[in-house]
DNA sequence: TCCTAATAGTTGCGTTTGTAACTAACAAGC
DNA sequence: GCTTGTTAGTTACAAACGCAACTATTAGGA
């Protein structure tokens, strides 16, 4: 009872856990393409989930909406990333990925399964999908 | 195959569930004590395992020395840390908690037993041991 | 001894972050 | 039409970070 320890605290195993299972596939977009982590995740949502706006974005990667401003000055300035305003409502500009965010989306998203595919095999044996279903729990824990 | 989705990448999900479950413990630290990250892991390393030197706590806790430094600056500002310079290898400092940093651990000590406890019971029914152990094989990745 | 290498810890500097305040555009009620 | 409130997105500023360079000290040979 009074052997609590730092290796057992879940929100701190669980920090462990992503930075040293993020660090490879960082180092790879980094170096690759320059880009922050939040302006992968930007690139991701476009690429795999089709135009949408800068909120939308957000709220589908829980990120607070200065940085995905900031990621989407950075992905524009790459040309990576094309902004269209919209005419019905001209507070709004719809996202999209332009040939060159296409690209790096397509070579990231391989790269992303194959990594994923090698840090399961690590875990020999276990259930992978019961890991995700758990995780996914912990992520939607609420905020209050 | 083609259904590759963030929410089923696994450091996507990592730091999903990282942030989620960190959230509220960190807001307790930083209201009560406004300590940040690594001072709180700094702290918590000193109370729960003695007096050790700056790099001692970086190693265990795999942080930065510059992140170290920091946090002791900022701890012994707080009046929750003492530096004794060891009079063998005086470039090393062992670092202890003065009873203010003993008191405010012993809080948060608590405090972090709950809080996990509460999370896991947020998992009903599922295996939290071998959900760390998952945890702690991932966070061994090799770095290279 | 002297020279080189390694270690403990700090500091400087440019980049990224977080918070709040801001502009611009729409919406709803009067 | 106005006025008030809300939403989309940007910007300003201070705080925190990452990396490299730095000081000081010890260790290990030649």
């Amino acid at each position: 009872m009074d052997d609590f320890d730092l290796q057992n605290f879940l929100p701190y195993l669980l920090n462990q856990a992503a930075e040293a299972t993020s660090r490879e596939f960082q180092q790879y977009y980094r170096d690759r393409y320059d880009l922050l982590r939040t302006d992968w995740r930007v690139l991701f949502h476009l690429g795999r989930y089709g135009a949408m706006t800068a909120s939308d974005v957000g709220a589908r990667a829980n990120v607070h909406k200065t940085k995905i401003s900031r990621a989407v000055q950075r992905l524009e300035g790459k040309r990576m990333l094309l902004r269209a305003q919209d005419t019905a409502d001209r507070r709004r500009e719809t996202l999209t990925l332009s040939p060159l965010g296409q690209r790096a989306f397509a070579d990231l998203e391989r790269q992303a399964r194959d990594y994923d595919a090698r840090l399961l095999t690590g875990l020999s044996g276990e259930d992978g999908e019961k890991l995700r279903r758990q995780l996914r729990a912990l992520a939607a824990q609420k905020t209050s």
